[in-house]
DNA sequence: ATTAATATTAAGTATCACTCAAATAAGATC
DNA sequence: GATCTTATTTGAGTGATACTTAATATTAAT
């Protein structure tokens, strides 16, 4: 047996693998989880069910492996975008983007598999932290950790955040804003428009000079430091769309 | 038949209806929507499986027959929070706690249920707009924008707010934080603690920044040295990061 | 007491996720 | 290339599930 012909049968292990996943993803994408019937995904894989329980032992498992699949494309377009960018603000507007439009467009209804998964996951492992789903979301959500890390060090971004608050606030508000503009039927510059109206309190929030709204500060100190915050945001907006453009 | 008979025979009714919302809303937070079987909740609530599918035609609307109750006490209870108390950043902070609180003491594990309701519910109506789910939600959701919109009116808030982006953040943030909360196991204290540090930054970036600017005097007599001084570092920054774009 | 309406039940039914023993194909050895 | 061994594929099962139905029991009204 020559490798070539290794390659050739673990191909063939691999095809009808990927049949099968592909097949399950159309159809929890169009019938949902529960409407999809594994008799019916193995039909669309051209197997038999059978065949089906011996590549995935449990549909979970299967709906496991789409989430996984899923998981890694999002993360590591994430790390590629966040590479390629220089402020801390635009990584943030990025990881919102790519977040809100690998949900939305490229793989449809899959924040439904993720709803479905968590809840039926929830029964098997009591604890979210021995959860496989648990481990890749930390994956992804360390990506954006350390750009609020990196913007810290840098001095963009105040010292005294509470980093999981504004995790928080930052993937919570994408989720409920998905719906939002779900409800709204919008797409496109929509979509980036009100991407920004969601990170742009968590931004002002964050940055430096907002930090300290000293109590010993008087009123008119801090109107005309808001003044001086609003021409840095606008500079540092206008920096943000001379290095998109330089690319 | 006097009145008092027709009360009785009603209220033998609506003693079975309860006897089976209760049974199913005690097996659903103990074994989950899935693992809760109609033949078992029938048998916790002493009916035969018919008289269940009599009452409730099927598995979900029982099951949107209990959230139905536990959206009516989360709107009450806050409704009445909400007249009880007169600052807005305190409104926004009861809303929040009470949220959590309803979702994490009392009820358990309600939160599984909203999800797993949410995507089988997706399957029935398509359109969010026409669950019934969307109705109870909208209704407990309005409590909140009345109050941002009367911070609004009264001046404790900018008015440029786009407030479904700051309500995304607020109840988003809130079901996050509350996956953190569970994780970390906490309770009591910890949890109101946590609530601040999710509200602080919505709160911050809520403010109204320039009420009347005093226009008698120059910029510069009013600020002081170090403010300014942070502010000159950033614009250094941006300035070098606008060189590096500009090559 | 009788009747009409409703509540309750137990025995169904179709479908579901999943199993298993047998059939088939592939890979290795001679 | 024949044979043995292993891995893959299959379709007919299995128990459990949500839900139906037709018959029975209970209630409300005259």
């Amino acid at each position: 047996m020559n490798s070539k012909e290794k390659n050739k049968s673990r191909t063939r292990l691999e095809q009808r693998e990927s049949d099968i996943v592909e097949a399950a993803t159309q159809l929890f994408a169009k019938e949902g989880f529960h409407g999809s019937s594994t008799r019916k995904i193995a039909a669309a894989a051209g197997v038999s069910e059978g065949t089906l329980f011996h590549y995935f032992s449990t549909k979970n498992v299967l709906l496991l492996a789409i989430l996984d699949d899923f998981y890694q494309d999002l993360i590591s377009s994430a790390q590629v975008g966040v590479q390629d960018i220089m402020g801390t603000r635009e990584r943030l507007l990025f990881l919102a983007k790519n977040h809100l439009r690998s949900l939305m467009d490229n793989h449809a209804l899959m924040m439904r598999l993720i709803q479905v998964y968590l809840s039926v996951d929830v029964n098997y492992y009591l604890d979210y932290k021995s959860s496989p789903l648990h481990d890749l979301n930390l994956r992804y959500t360390r990506i954006f950790d350390n750009v609020v890390r990196e913007g810290m060090e840098r001095g963009y971004i105040k010292q005294e955040l509470e980093l999981s608050a504004i995790r928080d606030l930052f993937f919570g508000g994408l989720e409920y804003g998905m719906r939002t503009l779900k409800g709204r039927n919008y797409s496109g510059n929509k979509v980036e428009a009100y991407v920004e109206a969601l990170i742009d309190p968590l931004w002002l929030s964050m940055q430096q000079s907002a930090a300290t709204p000293a109590a010993n500060q008087s009123i008119d100190d801090r109107i005309e430091g808001t003044r001086l915050e609003e021409t840095c945001e606008r500079l540092e907006k206008v920096a943000s769309r001379l290095e998109r453009a330089a690319k």
